[in-house]
RNA sequence: GCCCAGAUAGCUCAGAUGGUAGAGCAGAGGACUGAAAAUCCUCGUGUCGUUGGUUCGAUUCCGACUCUGGGCA
């Protein structure tokens, strides 16, 4: 059968993800779906780094401001609408383009991955938080060893967050996490993808991750979070803990100066590059440009993808 | 010029009643399947300012010097 294309353009924060993508839409009459965790909700412009409304102008986007930031999203709501729009896009004979550093949404489109039916079980979960906070850590990681040991023995006890899920799992459909994870990570991708991933010499990726944040500050940044925590914003919601959006929040409520938010900002964000990079390399199949050394678009043309 | 306090890992510092030293941050590597910009794991040899002395042995004690703070003139 005959898999239908898929590009992707991948790469830490801040390498030049969203330039590379617009041309190359132009160039090939391809239309882009954010892979942001961020970039999905309202509000969150400056922050979020996201396309300008003039680049967004010049090609379509999908997946950018579809939910406001006090609601809830996670990776299954992703996976949805993203293959909604990749298909979409095929059905109008078009090439989508999936631009993004999360690389775990990537993932599941690309391998279309398999997610339980259930929905998250707040309830159990708050009570695997609960037991975690009275007895410590170590409980929950003995229960998890009696009930799915390949997972405990992958897991750190400390890792409370991974642990509770697994388990979580686990009580939702009777079987261990782990084997449902082994079967998906042999799973072959639908389709006929080409996944650029774009790179830089680290001190230079970090010094535009510096002047990038900078930027964002005298764009208005600190506006930005100030209004959304006008209107009701919370701390504890999931897009307040992005980078940036953090840091302020905290600094509005009292903590610290701003030029520490700022700081701390900068060094939150070379860390998450840091991981990016390491989740990029374990993928499979990719392509990486130094985007110092080669124009992603020329390589792109004269390597005939 | 005099007095006091410092001088230890890239940065901020701790420490040994003398047996060549350790934290946090920064940095590096890794994990990752319903919060993923999240969550978590691993990695610390450096002329202990320079130079004399005491000592079996000094980065640790004593002296001088240099530099950095602070005070007095």
């Amino acid at each position: 059968m005959n898999k239908r294309p898929l590009i992707i353009i991948a790469g830490p924060t801040a390498v030049g993800k969203t330039a590379f993508s617009i041309s190359l839409a132009e160039e090939i009459g391809g239309e882009i779906i954010s892979a942001d965790s961020m970039q999905v909700y309202r509000g969150m412009d400056i922050g979020s780094a996201k396309a300008s409304p003039e680049e967004r102008s010049r090609v379509p986007h999908h997946l950018i401001d579809v939910i406001e930031p006090t609601e809830e999203f996670n990776i299954v709501r992703f996976q949805e609408l993203a293959k909604a729009a990749v298909n979409d896009i095929h059905g109008r004979g078009k090439i989508p383009i999936i631009v993004g550093g999360t690389g775990f949404y990537i993932q599941s489109v690309l391998y279309d991955i398999a997610f339980e039916e259930n929905g998250p079980d707040r309830s159990y979960r708050a009570m695997l938080y609960e037991r975690a906070g009275r007895e410590g850590p170590e409980a929950l990681h003995e229960e998890l060893s009696r009930l799915d040991p390949a997972s405990a023995l992958a897991i750190p006890a400390n890792n409370v967050k991974r642990v509770a899920r697994a388990l979580e799992y686990y009580h939702d459909t009777g079987s261990p996490i782990s084997v449902h994870n082994e079967q998906e990570r042999k799973k072959e991708s639908p389709y006929d993808f080409r996944y650029f991933v774009l790179t830089m010499d680290r001190r230079r990726l970090y010094e535009r991750i510096g002047t990038r944040v900078d930027r964002m500050m005298e764009e208005g940044f600190l506006d930005e979070v100030k209004r959304l925590r006008e209107l009701g914003c919370e701390r504890n919601m999931t897009s307040m803990q992005g980078l940036g959006y953090k840091q302020l929040f905290a600094y509005l409520e009292g903590e610290g100066t701003l030029e520490e938010a700022v700081e701390k900002t900068k060094a939150e964000t070379r860390h998450f590059a840091k991981r990016q990079l390491t989740w990029f390399r374990r993928e499979r199949d990719t392509i990486w440009i130094d985007t110092e050394k080669e124009d992603p678009l020329n390589v792109y043309r004269t390597r005939n993808f």
